[in-house]
Formats: C-alpha cells, structure tokens, sequence
RNA sequence: GCGGGCGUGGUGGAAUGGUAGACACACCAGACUUAAAAUCUGGAGGGGGUAUCCCCGUGCGGGUUCGAGUCCCGCCGCCCGCACCA
C-alpha cells in the first residue's frame, strides 16, 4: 500500500484561506460563551520575524486553538509596536521616511506571521503608529493630566549624546545607553513624567495577588520598587548659620543603631552641598569628580568610599554632647532618601569602609547572640546579624526590632525647631516614569506653550495631534523640532502665537494599553469600558523575560490610570502571566575566526565525533558554544526558509517538542526534521486507517474485543492528558503523550486487519482524537486528515473530545515489590485488592521466598494500588 | 553583596515521597532496495556475569523515612535579575 506524501506546502496557505474565508477566527463581544483572552507581546515592526516570535506565537496559538475547542469565546488579535528608534535610523541611512519604511516592514510581516497559520483575528489588527490609535493615547494623556496622573518638573535626565535623546532609568545599563551603548550623561530638562510612584505601594502588594505570574518576575517587580520602611531623623547643626540651615534630615532603615554613630554624608548633589561648595574650591572639585565618576565607572562595587570634610557638625541626637562631623561622601545618592545618612560604621560594611578611610570611630551597638559586651569589636567585616543592642542608652537590652520601634517612639516625641526630630517614612526605589523623548517617531505629547497663558493641554476637538510626513533627517535631534512650520499654532486660549510641544512620548505609553485597544479598535473612544471589562484581564499573556520590568510594570499603572480616568473598571492587566525562553543555536567560526551561519557548514561524524567543515573552502570549522540566535554570531535561521521548507506546523511542532516552554530551546536542523518525519507518519496512519476501513467495507462490525478495548483507553488517557497538559503550558509533556499515542495507534493498525469486526471503530475513533489532538499545534496537517477521513466541517471549529472517566481506570494494577527498598520484582494484581491479600500473595512469590531465605519480614509496607516494601 | 532559578544518559528532557531515565533527537545493528533516500524491526545509564542475575548510579556530604531525583541541613558549580538604596 502506497500513501502519497504529505505535502505541507500546498496544503498550509490552502487550509490558510479556507480558514481566512470562513472568518473562522473573528471574534464577537457579543458571543455568549464564556470569553477567554490569549495575548502574545505584540512585535516591533522590524522587518522581518524571528525565532523567537515563532515561539512566541506558537505557544499564543496553542492556548487560543485549545481554548476554542473547550467552547471558549475567545481574543486572540495581533497588532505592531510600531513607533520606535529603528525606523528613524533606518530613514537616516536609507532616506526612507519611518512611516513608509514602518508600514511596509508591517506588510512583510503580517505575510509570514499569516504563513505561520495562527488563530488570529486580523479584523482587530493596530499599529501603534496610526492617528486612529495614538489619537486616543493623546486623549488619555489629556484626562490623566487633568486627574493629576501626570506632571511636568524640571529634572535631571539621562541624556544619551549618540540617540540625542533622554532615557528612562530603566533604560541605562551600566551607565550607557540600552540602545547605542554610549556613555550616558546628566542634564536638567522640563520633563512630563507619569506619577507612578503614587502608586508605588499598590504596585508593590498587589503582587501578592497575581498567583499566576511567574515568582521570578514578581521578584523582580518587587525590588523595582524597592520599599522600605525606616525613620526620617532631623540632625541640629552646631552652627548652621554659614550655611543657612540648622539641621540636617537623613533616613534610616536602622535607628536601632543610632548610639553606634560616628558621622553624618550629604550627597554630592545635596542642596547643603551646593551652599557650601559656592564659597569652597576645594569641595566644589570634589563635588565635580564625584559626578564624573557617577555615571562612567562601570566598577561600581570597587570604587572607592570617599567623603570631604565640612566645617560643620551636628549634635548627636541621643548622646548629650556629642557632635559628629559632616562629610560630603560619594556613595550618598541624592534621589534616595533625603539625600543624607548618618554612619554607624559597627554595623554597615560601607560606613565602616569609610570609617577606616578618615579614621572616625567604630562603637559597637549590636551584640551577637553569646558576644561579650565587654570585648565585642568589629575589625574589618561590620556586623549586620541579628543581636541585641548594647552600649544605647535607653535601647540597651532590646532586640534590632524593638530597639527600632523605641528609636522611633522616642524621636517621635522629641521636637526639633518646632517639629518631631523623628518620623516614621517610607521609601521606594521606584521613580516617576519619564514619558518625554526629543524625537519624531512617536506620537506627540498633545500640549501647546504659550507665553501668556502658559503649558495648555490641547482641546480634544483639536485631536489628533497628528505627525508630519514631510520631514527631514539631515541633522541630529528631533526632527519635529526642525520642522518649519508644525510647531507653530495659535493658543488655544488666547489666540496668540505659540509653540507645540515637540517632546513624543516614550513608546512603553504606547504598549501600555493596546490590550485594552484590542477589545474594542474601532472604538471612537480609547475603550468602550463595558467591552473592555468584559474580555480583560487577559486571561494568558506570553512574552519574554525581557519585559518583566518595564513593559508589566508601566502596563499595571496604566491600568490603574485608566481606571482613575473612567477608561477601564479593573486595577490589573493581566491574570496569568509566562516568560518563554529564548531560541538558541549552536554557532560555528572558521578556521582563521569568522563566524559562520549554520548554512555555511557542512556536518559529517567521524569516529563517534561530530566535526563541521565550512563549505566553502572545505576546510575545517569550530563548533563552538549554543547561544542566544543573533545577527552578530550570525547562528540564526531565518524563520521564512524554515516555513518554506518544511513549513509551518513543523517548525511549530518542534519548537514545542523540545524544552519546556519557560527554558531556552536549541534550534537544530535535525529537530525539525524529525518534526518532519512525525507529520509523514501521521498522515501514513491516517491513510492506512482509509485503506482498512475500505477493505472492511462490508464486514459487520462486532463489540470491542480486549484489544480494542486497551486502544481505547490509551485514548482518553491521552486526550485527558494532553489537555491538562496544555492547559498547564507543558507543552513538551503535551508532545510526549501524543508521539505514545501515535505509536499505540499505529502498532494497532497492524493488529485491527487481523479483526477488524471488533477492533476498527477503536481504531477510527482513535485516530480521530489523535488529529484533533494535535490540532492547537500542527492545525494544517490536522485539518487535511480530517478532510480525508471525511469528517464534516473545520478540526479547528470542533469540540475538544470529552474524557470517559471509566476509561482512566484500569481493572488491574502491576505494582513493583521492594525488598528494604530495592525493587525486586513485581506482582499484578486487582485493582483495590486488601492489603492482606497482597501480602499474602507477595509472600508466596518464588522470588521473594527465595530472597527472603527463611528469614521472617520485619514489616511489611503496602500502599494499595502502588507498591509493596517488605522489610527485613 | 541581595534576590530568583537550575544541576538527571551522548543530547533535549520525563518522573502527586513509591518501578529513575517516559517521549524525542543523535547513534548502532538488522530488514526492504541494484543502490541511496524513505520506511519497518531491534539495541542501548555505567560496570560485571554476559539467556533467566548482581553491584553502582539523579553535582558533593549528612539527615528524616519502610522508601528520597523529589523533603530538611551544610557545601560545590552554573545561569539570570538587581546592586554604593542608607
């Protein structure tokens, strides 16, 4: 019996269309069943997809196709985030204009994303870059200044001199630009920033709810924010008068160790500092090096603690009598805290660091548990344990924690020039989310300056603030700010001549709530909130690691912002939450150290060992180490000629037979051969069940037979597994259970020709669950077996097979029997057969008599149904 | 330094405290073929006896348990994130 091959290339963009034209996957608010809304991280338009955006995708798709056969309603649209950088660098160098460059990278795209054959609405597609979206990201802006969500300050700002553009903190690594790598420098700006640290504790312990989110990107959500809980403590100065203050605040996480002070660092950049460096040379140069070192030592952890004394000193709150000197330091960091610390170098490993450097005393105020009071000192390691406190006054005897309580009772009740010397506060890491960028590529901060009637939003009949297409890239900076003629307008209020802002906004604004958009993007408004309270939260969303900050972060305030705006009725985006792993490849140099792409090599084994030759001169290569797909190591495959050649439920397939979803996966030619070959072996079984049931046609068809019967049960089983399976995203597992079920299937192929009477509907019925088992992951290959076994309508509109529980159980169980723990053998028995029944059956086995060589068992463990120890 | 994760065959990886290595990739042998490809059958953690058995084995050392890859304690190694945050 021959059975043609199956052929994905023509099949895929066939199934493509009918699926296409039966709007199969266009999706209805209105649809009365339970909704279900899957959403992948949606791509910048770069050009071209990658490996990872088939991952991505596919494992999206996955959930999508299966959600829709458990009787889902469900959202599943794609869109582009697609203002950026790269399309203004791509029209600096190849004088495209970015939109032009942008919609037609979109165009390609959206084609290979098509090709992948995902379950996509394309009905609700957006690009970010499109007045029809960004319009009411102009209007949200409006109402979020309006509510005070925004605000505008004078602040210092990372400037990256390459981008001439300023940089969220997020966005410097190291001290240099995320994008161009150039080292990043301080300047002052007016800036509209987003006040998100308003919201910086209901960020922070809503955390605790999102159970379905990965502990690692809570984790690091949580030290974003960075909390903690300490006391502001005022410092009077001795004699302030040279400097116009008198005193000092600092905070503290540990006034517990107050007693244990022996100096007080301002920041560099502290108002204090800049009274007292105009009229000193000497610490103005000192303040001027700590500034440049802040920014360009990559070496952070080595630099070395350095302070500068003032004249000034303060009293020591607790101690009548005591002063301690005030330095300048440069470990203080200005935007933490007040600015200030006061140092009790026993028990800070930097303080002491600086202690030692200018010789100010180390008193000990925390005793380790069994320390000596009387001979307990710190030499070169502070002691940051636990231990109760000593040498402090009113705090001697008490815990670190009571003594923290007591510290900040007692200067609670203390005035100082008329205030509480102490005040309970609490910090955050977490700083004011930066929107304004100097570039073109953005959508435009909708605000008009006026001379006379100052920073004006401007009126929403005036929206939107559209770009201009006419614009030049001949010089640095924002091509917005060149423009001749956009910038000018009249004010809205007064009518006079003004300027438009020409600052666009950051683009995490725009990826910030084009979920929301997605739910209803041919609104006339932002949302329609009704709508959009139904579909979210996005029941799954998947993305990379790369986006566990910034991206969820500013996605969960502008949620919350859009609630306070009457846009959205919830506080959290997105219930269930899971970062993929990346696609990896091995990566291959010549012999005198170029890379060289995986087509470039030729593989051969020679004694057991794998060696590389580069084709093109036949000379030897290296195989060198699996890393990350990247241009740079040039180890990547491009995704359209994998699709191409062995198309997409393949490529999909393999991507998720693997590795589990959440771990890297290594990209090898001979998975997705593999992958290939496991199509071919379905569509052969799918063929020769044809030709049985053909052969069979007029055979009178019997009862299930034990064979059909044991078919039958791998059936549910693996349908029950593979559900659960994917239902928990393990995908691979998901894989495993069905290459078991096809090899069950196909060993009883062979078997059902031999009776067919009672074994071919099993076997029908079995192949059947099988396609449409793997229908969420190889969807083409399923929809062709399921024309040819002549099933009616679309696999990807039929319901997902339900579970016979009586087929999970089996009426016999083999169960393994240990002798001290080692497995010596086994017994089959009943299921749900007494204890005492089995004992009594293990005992008379040969080979347990044997072992046991009249020797009386101590004990004997029986956990029914699972295993036998007998102890001796 | 702080936080998170991981460590199982040649490889990717399976395993509610209960038969370690499912499933796949790669490999080896055989069948079919003039041949190759495709396909099918079988083999395989390591070591020894080399049918039918025994010993060892989940990074290392302890512990709990009838029983530990899994739980606890102490190490080692790797990966990721944050980091002068008071």
């Amino acid at each position: 019996m021959s059975v043609e091959r199956y052929n994905p290339r023509e099949a895929e963009p066939r199934w493509q269309q009918v699926w296409d034209d039966a709007k199969s996957f266009v999706t209805n608010t209105d649809d009365p069943r339970e909704p279900y809304y899957v959403l992948e991280m949606f791509p910048y338009p770069s050009g071209r997809i990658h490996m990872g955006h088939v991952r991505n995708y596919t494992l999206g798709d996955v959930v999508a196709r299966f959600q829709r056969a458990k009787g889902k309603n469900v959202l599943h649209p794609m869109g582009w985030d697609a203002f950026g950088l790269p399309a203004e660098n791509a029209a600096m160098e190849r004088g495209l204009n970015p939109g032009t460059w942008t919609r037609q990278n979109i165009t390609a795209m959206k084609a290979q994303l098509k090709s992948m054959g995902l379950s996509i609405d394309w009905t609700r597609e957006i690009a970010t870059c499109e007045p029809e979206y960004y319009s009411h990201q102009q209007s949200m802006f409006i109402d979020m200044l309006e509510a005070g969500l925004i605000t505008r300050k004078k602040s210092k700002v990372n400037w990256d001199p390459v981008d001439m553009t300023v940089l969220a903190n997020e966005q410097v690594i190291d001290g240099k630009g995320w994008r161009s790598g150039a080292a990043v420098e301080q300047r002052e700006l007016t800036q509209w920033f987003f006040k998100i640290s308003d919201y910086a504790e209901e960020l922070l312990s809503a955390l605790d709810g999102l159970t379905d989110w990965p502990e690692k990107v809570r984790t690091m959500q949580r030290n974003w924010i960075g909390k903690s809980e300490g006391l502001r403590l005022r410092f009077e100065l001795v004699d302030g008068a040279e400097a116009g203050a008198s005193s000092i605040e600092v905070f503290t996480t540990r006034p517990d160790t107050i007693f244990g002070a022996s100096f007080i660092a301002l920041s560099p950049d502290h108002p204090l500092t800049t009274v007292l460096a105009a009229n000193n040379a000497e610490l103005s140069e000192f303040v001027a090096e700590c500034h440049r070192m802040g920014t360009a030592t990559e070496a952070i952890e080595t630099a070395e603690k350095r302070g500068y004394r003032t004249a000034l000193t303060v009293k020591h709150p607790a101690i009548d009598g005591a002063t301690l000197p005030v330095y300048v330091a440069n470990f203080v960091l200005m935007d933490y805290g007040t600015g200030a610390i006061f140092g009790c170098p026993a028990h800070d490993q930097r303080d002491l660091d600086f202690a030692r450097k200018y010789d100010l005393p180390v008193k000990p105020v925390v005793l380790p548990p069994g320390g000596d009071a009387a001979t307990f000192a710190v030499a070169n390691d502070a002691y940051t344990d636990a231990g109760s406190i000593f040498n402090s006054g009113f705090l001697d005897g008490l815990s670190i924690e009571e003594a923290k309580k007591a510290a900040a009772a007692h200067f609670a009740a203390r005035l100082v020039d008329g205030q509480p010397q102490g005040q309970v506060e609490v910090n955050y890491r977490l700083r004011d989310w930066g929107l304004s960028r100097q570039r073109y590529w953005g959508a435009p901060i909708p605000i008009i300056h006026c001379e006379v009637c100052g920073t004006l939003p401007v009126p929403k009949k005036d929206l939107p603030v559209v770009l201009p297409d006419d614009v030049t890239f001949d010089k640095p900076g924002n091509a917005l700010d060149h423009h001749p003629t956009w910038k000018h307008v009249n004010c809205p209020q007064c009518g006079g001549a003004a300027r438009r802002e020409t600052d666009t906004m950051d683009t995490f604004v725009d990826s910030s709530w084009y979920f929301a958009r997605f739910t209803a993007p041919h609104a006339d408004t932002p949302t329609i909130p009704a709508v959009a309270n139904r579909w979210l939260p996005v029941d799954q969303y998947i993305g990379g690691i790369e986006h566990a900050i910034l991206h969820l972060l500013y996605s969960r305030f502008f949620t919350r912002a859009m609630k306070a705006t009457g846009h959205l009725g919830l506080d959290e985006p997105f219930k269930g939450m899971f970062t993929q792993g990346m696609v990896t490849h091995e990566t291959y140099k010549s012999e005198d150290g170029r890379w060289l792409s995986p087509e470039e090599v030729r593989f051969e084994t020679v004694d057991g060992e794998r060696r590389a030759t580069e084709i093109a001169n036949g000379r030897p290569a290296r195989i060198g180490a699996i890393e990350k797909i990247s241009k740079s190591k040039r180890n990547g495959t491009d995704p359209d000629d994998i699709l191409k050649v062995y198309g997409a439920d393949a490529a999909r397939w393999f991507i998720l037979s693997d590795s589990p979803p959440e771990r890297d996966v290594e990209w090898t030619e001979a998975g997705v051969e593999g992958a290939s070959r496991f199509q071919q072996r379905i569509w052969r079984l799918v063929g020769e069940t044809i030709e049985i049931a053909k052969q069979s046609a007029g055979i009178v068809r019997a009862s299930d037979d034990d064979e059909a019967l044991a078919l039958r049960k791998s059936v549910h089983r693996a349908v029950h597994n593979v559900g659960g399976d994917i239902e928990g995203l393990r995908f691979n597992r998901a894989v495993a259970q069905i290459y078991e079920l096809t090899n069950a299937l196909v060993r009883s192929a062979g078997l059902v020709a031999v009776a067919p009477a009672a074994r071919l509907s099993a076997l029908e019925e079995g192949v059947a669950r099988l396609i449409q088992l793997i229908a969420p992951m190889m969807p083409h290959l399923a929809e062709t077996c399921w024309e040819a076994l002549g099933k009616d309508g679309l696999v990807a509109d039929a319901a997902w097979p339900a579970v016979d529980a009586a087929m999970l159980v089996d009426d016999t169980v083999t169960m393994p029997i240990q002798l001290n723990g080692k497995r010596r053998g086994e017994i089959v028995v009943a299921k749900g057969l007494p204890a005492a029944e089995v004992e009594k059956r293990v005992l008379s086995l040969d080979e347990i008599v044997r072992m046991l060589d009249g020797k009386a068992p101590k004990k004997i463990v029986i956990v029914p149904d699972r295993i036998v120890n007998v102890v001796v």
